[in-house]
DNA sequence: GCCAACGTTGGC
DNA sequence: GCCAACGTTGGC
């Protein structure tokens, strides 16, 4: 092949190596320093001065190799960077004045995007597409002159390839980088004597492939229109990506193999010359008029009706989408429209991401995504200003915030419960949001003052007028009423189990506005919500009442009848029974006191349902806020079986409103009046071990001699018994005692009271017993 | 580490 | 330009 080019080419020895090679590869690398082998061995190379091509030649078919080896290491770009580029400058020169049209620096960067194209086909497809992003983005000026030319030969080109190196063709300006600039490893192919002198380039070019020489003499072919074709050809079998798979020989049979040379395919040298005639004689029309844009474009083939825009377009349609490499995105549960990838490029890639981003937490699968309409009463809506808010939080209506994907459910720690499985709202009760109706935020400052209590209703009144309180309040839904109430503080250190049997109920409460009590499992936490829960049956509460000295550690369960009037709001809270409880010992309950003095008892009956709402200043029961924790003392000796068996009787069983059974340390079971418009307000009811009871009135016990004892048995062994004796209890009222006229001034307050021996419960009717209406003088 | 506050962005 | 709300910051 390579003797048959060189007859073709007789004047190849003529040129000298300072044409052939282009000035700057021939300072790097003066010719013939490094003569291969190969080119010796070659019979042609008898025919080759030293000092001629077979410096350029010789190196090429070395480096071809060498770079393909490069290539499919993927390690090309390091080895041109650090490397000596000895390869490089010895480099397929060319010579200088082969340029068809092309100035030296022309000639030059088409050197270069040779280079960049070889480049790119060993680089990624994402490489290559972020070269193409770079060359888009930040055009190189003195590139520019180049993309017309290129674009030609990708209209060479882009028959013949593939739906990938299609796809890469479009933009390639070849990015010209310096480092890109330094590895010349297909120059040698585009050899400038197949241009210029036509056949004497790629006589002396054993390695030249029958493709490229085939290429070469159709541009060399003298005397035709040179000027557009021929540049087209000989860049392009350097310049087209060749996707990984493609084979120089695929390329060389898609080109030479063309309809328009048939011979050529056939055998690239011998039919050289011929082939070039047919090229000439027959050939393809150089300009033809696209049938897509109406743009004139150079026909590659016979057929060719589509421009390369147009072609590129088609075949993008056309090409499966497996085969295109795209970006592997994250598959984000639930996502719906934005699971869809887009085909397009970086601009639609950017899109997309932008997209994703803002819909990062969202589902859009939830009730919380699907929901469209803020329920205006949670601390976001309250925050927003269409509400009336200051718009601090910027954030999502609560019932709206994505069960599975908003960013608060990973803030809070709910420990135990699936996250997806929950809700904001959830996840703000597990963390202790809405159970913990405390103040939310950053705790103040812990002012200690002289009285504790001061401290506490100073708090808050400050939150009564802090407008996120308020945010709060009406936020949190019920337990935003809780803490509307102020006084009421309670924290679960809940246990897994618990903290999803909370949250299902607060949920529903949220939900439907509603207090829904579901059994021992609901979260009550305001006079609104006790009202609310008229005709349930029973509730576990938890309870503390001032004045009780036995109670230290508080738990039980009682049955609410609630078919009174108002509750106070005591109720706050409903959970497992206590045995339960106990056994876990987990539950650790922050409540207050609700007790009040004797002497304030009256004045307060009036307001005793907005005691904990209205005006807090008008509260004048101190409020006490403790813990009580079940998970430390209490021991398996301190359970009663029978007292516990009773206790959970007594909160399935209904018992006399405002009853409530809890079950303290000890153990004893102690029922209580919750409400403090009755008369039995506080009045205790504790039955210990072996069933015994006591009654306490005020904190002092009723004594033995009372006739509530002999109309009940001593031991309330059952359910009926408890029921029994709480009925007999409400029929009866608090001994008020007799005014002390002698122990204070006339201008002090009257004080009531009570005989040693009172009886303190006496008939609703009477002031006072017989006891306090003859006190015994002095 | 939590969370209130707020800068910022995207949609309209 | 307004609104919604996401993401970050800094105090605690």
């Amino acid at each position: 092949m390579t003797d048959e080019l060189n007859e073709l080419s007789p004047e190849s020895e003529i040129l000298k190596p300072e044409d052939a090679v282009p000035a700057y590869l021939n300072e790097m690398h003066p010719i013939g320093e490094d003569v291969d082998s190969d080119v010796e061995d070659d019979d042609m190379s008898c025919k080759v001065t030293v000092e001629l091509l077979p410096d350029w030649l010789k190196p090429m078919e070395e480096e071809e190799v060498g770079v393909d080896e490069l290539m499919s290491a993927g390690r090309i770009n390091r080895r041109k960077t650090k490397e000596k580029p000895p390869k490089v400058k010895r480099g397929r020169g060319r010579p200088p004045k082969i340029r068809h049209g092309l100035s030296r620096s022309e000639f030059k960067k088409g050197l270069h995007a040779d280079r960049t194209m070889k480049k790119k086909r060993v680089g990624s497809l994402m490489s290559r597409k972020r070269l193409s992003r770079k060359a888009t983005s930040v055009p190189d000026p003195s590139l520019k002159a180049e993309v017309l030319p290129r674009t030609r030969q990708r209209v060479v080109r882009s028959s013949t390839s593939t739906p990938q190196s299609t796809k890469q063709v479009p933009d390639s300006p070849a990015g010209g980088t310096s480092a890109e600039f330094n590895s010349p490893p297909r120059l040698t192919r585009v050899s400038p004597p197949s241009i210029d002198t036509s056949r004497r380039s790629f006589v002396h070019s054993p390695s030249v492939k029958v493709g490229n020489v085939t290429q070469q003499i159709i541009s060399t072919e003298p005397g035709k229109d040179v000027s557009e074709l021929p540049l087209q050809l000989w860049l392009c079998p350097s310049l087209e990506p060749i996707s990984p798979t493609q084979t120089q020989e695929i390329l060389s049979q898609q080109t030479v193999g063309s309809p328009n040379f048939p011979e050529a395919s056939l055998n690239g040298t011998m039919t050289v010359k011929e082939s070039l005639t047919m090229t000439v004689k027959e050939s393809l029309p150089l300009l033809s008029e696209c049938e897509g844009c109406g743009c004139p474009f150079s026909a590659q083939k016979h057929g060719d009706t589509l421009c390369y825009r147009c072609r590129i377009k088609r075949e993008k349609k056309r090409s499966p989408p497996n085969i295109l490499c795209r970006k592997q995105r994250p598959q984000r549960y639930g996502k719906t429209e934005n699971d869809i990838v887009p085909d397009g490029g970086d601009d639609d890639d950017e899109e997309y991401w932008r997209l994703k981003k803002r819909n990062r937490r969202m589902c859009q699968r939830c009730d919380a995504c699907r929901r469209d309409t803020d329920c205006g009463k949670c601390d976001f809506c309250m925050d927003k200003p269409k509400f009336g808010g200051s718009n601090k939080k910027r954030q999502k209506c609560r019932l709206r915030q994505c069960k599975f994907q908003s960013k608060l459910q990973f803030r809070n720690g709910m420990k135990g419960v699936p996250t997806s499985s929950l809700s904001p709202i959830k996840k703000m009760i597990k963390s202790n949001k809405l159970l913990k109706i405390k103040k939310r935020g950053r705790p103040r400052k812990k002012k200690f003052k002289n009285d504790p209590w001061e401290e506490e209703e100073e708090d808050y009144e400050v939150s009564d007028n802090d407008e996120d309180d308020q945010e709060l309040r009406s936020s949190e839904m019920n337990g935003s009423q809780v803490r509307k109430h102020g006084k009421w503080s309670y924290t679960f250190k809940e246990d897994e189990d618990d903290a999803a049997y909370v949250e299902d109920v607060v949920d529903a409460n949220i939900e439907e506005d509603s207090v829904i009590l579901d059994n021992e499992r609901s979260v009550m936490a305001s006079n609104e919500m006790y009202n609310t829960t008229s005709g349930l049956s029973s509730q576990g509460l938890y309870y503390n009442v001032s004045g009780m000295p036995l109670s230290s550690h508080l738990i039980g369960s009682a049955p609410i009848c609630n078919s009174g009037a108002v509750a106070m709001g005591e109720v706050i809270g409903s959970v497992p029974m206590a045995d339960e409880m106990s056994q876990n010992g987990f539950l650790q309950i922050e409540m207050v006191k609700v007790g009040s003095s004797p002497s304030h008892y009256r004045e307060e009956q009036q307001n005793t349902q907005q005691m904990h709402i209205a005006d807090p200043q008008q509260e004048h029961t101190p409020v006490i806020t403790q813990i009580f924790s079940l998970a430390g003392p209490e021991t398996e000796s301190d359970r009663d079986p029978g007292l516990i068996e009773l206790f959970t009787s007594l909160g399935q069983s209904v018992l006399p409103a405002h009853w409530v059974c809890v079950i303290a340390k000890g153990p004893v079971l102690q029922l209580l009046q919750c409400s403090k418009l009755s008369t039995m307000a506080d009045t205790v009811v504790q039955i210990e071990k072996g069933f015994f009871y006591q009654v306490t009135v005020q904190n002092q016990p009723l004594l033995l001699m009372h006739s509530l004892y002999s109309r009940h048995p001593t031991c309330l062994e059952k359910v009926e018994h408890v029921v029994s004796l709480l009925l007999d209890l409400e029929a009866l009222g608090v001994c008020q005692g007799y005014q002390n006229f002698q122990m204070c001034s006339p201008w002090e307050p009257k004080m009531c009271v009570r005989a040693a021996l009172c009886d303190l419960l006496i008939p609703k009717d009477d002031e006072h017993c017989g006891k306090c209406s003859q006190p015994v003088e002095g």
